[in-house]
DNA sequence: TTATTATTTTTGGCTAACCAAAAAATTAAT
DNA sequence: ATTAATTTTTTGGTTAGCCAAAAATAATAA
């Protein structure tokens, strides 16, 4: 049986490399999983003794097929619940992903397959990611970041990939959320800041919060 | 934050000790724990440390009132749990304890509270036992076990004390289902088995299996 | 191309949970 | 009261995951 610790090193390690194996360093994973190097170093060995990650010292790991196929499931139960949480449950979009840091966890196949045909087998979570099938396939998209977005162009707000309550209540407050219908107005020369129209009304965005954003072309 | 293994700890500490604080002995918990006796008294040295049990030596091990109150909501959080699953997501009586088991040791007590409110804050559990409140007040009720039943009287099937897969599809069977009224027609007085009608069919159990089904009088 | 900085690895050490085997204590049987 | 059986404790040892500090590599800047 795969560890916690193990499937937080294969999930981590997915996300890094953006789904298309990119090689991942040991910084960039001790940052994310709040261990020191050194405890990373360990890991990944062991993970590419296990055939889940192949592992090149002092270069980087990227996923083996079949640590892909188990992180996409992890993935997958994480985006269930979080789609449950928020859906079934009632809980807010910036407090799932929290709880369903813990609930991915759970290794049950029937009790993930009765909670997404309870939800309608759904293809996206509350964040508009997607949310791999039973074999790991995931559901394409013409999603663009926000920060690519062109002037004058339409787009719906369809996800966000910085999760922070921080960042989800300040969309919130400016009803930037997913589904709303936006237009670019404005983006700025000089620190490419966008203005857009969203509900009438104009907002200003950073390009850090652009760059967090994630819409459909219209 | 107690680990899990703490928690399994306390919750059968708590069990064997029949809620009243009898004391539990070392081999009682190596047994149900699935682990060898110097493993236990290794822990329940800790758990004394921690102040959540008292141990005394050679002798034996019962909760401090700070324990019982963990190991109430332990119960608490499963109990809930194995009520959902059965109730919402529509598993059967007899899976619901094992996926609970892994379940109860999520510690958000906002999802513990709208589950429950979700369930309409139930007080028993799918295969009858109480279900704590928040403070860890358990409902008292008249149940008694059906080796106790007597003659011609009519009991109400309430829940089971044995979860076992094999048992539980058993009293499926025979249709002996929490809900079902029953009458009891014979008590053999050299085994104490049990004949009893039950829906109109007539049913013989044995000693065991009655020490195993709780029963309201009605 | 050195020198400096950043990253990675090695080494030694720690804690939580476990087990096996032997010794000690308790309980039950004769 | 002895003996025998059971339970408990002690001792020594393992593995998974972690950290700190030092040494080795790799990457960047001067
Ligand atoms: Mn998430
Ligand atoms: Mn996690
Ligand atoms: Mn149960
Ligand atoms: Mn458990």
């Amino acid at each position: 049986m795969q560890s916690e610790t193990i499937e937080n090193y294969l999930k981590t390690i997915y996300h890094l490399s953006a789904g298309n194996s990119t090689i991942v360093n040991n910084k960039q994973l001790a940052d994310k999983l709040k261990v020191i190097p050194a405890t990373v170093t360990e890991a990944v060995k062991k993970l590419h003794e296990l055939k889940l990650v192949i592992y090149e010292k002092s270069y980087g790991t990227r996923l083996t097929s079949s640590g892909s196929k188990m992180a996409l499931n992890i993935v997958r139960r994480h985006r269930i619940w979080e789609t449950y949480l928020a859906n079934e449950l009632g809980f807010g979009w910036d407090e799932v992903h929290e709880i369903a840091e813990e609930l991915e966890h759970i290794k049950n196949d029937k009790l993930i397959k009765k909670l997404s045909e309870k939800l309608g087998n759904p293809s996206f979570d509350p964040h508009g990611d997607p949310i791999p099938d039973e074999k790991g396939k995931i559901q394409k998209s013409n999603f663009i970041k926000l920060s690519e977005a062109k002037l004058k162009n339409s787009y719906k707000i369809m996800g966000v990939t910085d999760h922070s309550t921080a960042f989800l209540k300040y969309l919130e407050k400016h009803q930037l959320i997913i589904g709303a219908s936006i237009n670019i107005k404005t983006i700025e020369e000089f620190d490419n800041s966008i203005t857009l129209i969203c509900q009438k009304k104009e907002v200003s965005i950073s390009p850090k919060a652009a760059e967090s954003i994630i819409a459909e072309t219209l």
